[in-house]
DNA sequence: ATGTTGACACCGG
DNA sequence: TCCGGTGCCAACA
């Protein structure tokens, strides 16, 4: 299952995160099977923006510290409910196989 | 090898 | 629900 790197396999996990739909930091690095959610953050940011880094939230639903207010715009666009400052993980979290 | 840093998670008050 | 401290693991100087 791993002919690609543990990042390439994080950045393919987000990339198949569908619109309005959005993954913790935790659950993507079990999925990919990376041992710390820190790492999948690290990927994100040396990527850069190849991927739709603003569906991945924190565990609680909380946005990422700096681009927080960018990331809200673009998952509202989206169709992402919103309650208060954090997504509405119980509506909208994916596990990478849900229906 | 050791200490610092970080796009996190979990627990207690 | 909000806030702060603690635990984790990997990358870097």
């Amino acid at each position: 299952m791993s002919d690609e790197s543990l990042p390439h396999r994080i950045l393919a996990c987000v990339e198949s995160i569908p619109r309005g739909r959005v993954m913790s930091y935790g659950d993507i690095a079990e999925y990919c099977g990376a041992n710390t959610p820190r790492l999948v953050g690290r990927v994100l940011s040396l990527d850069g923006g190849t991927v739709p880094w603003h569906r991945v939230v924190r565990s609680d639903g909380s946005l990422a510290t700096h681009k927080s207010d960018r990331q809200r715009e673009l998952l509202e666009a989206e169709g992402v409910r919103f309650r208060r400052e954090r997504v509405d993980m119980r509506a909208c979290r994916w596990d990478g196989a849900q229906s």
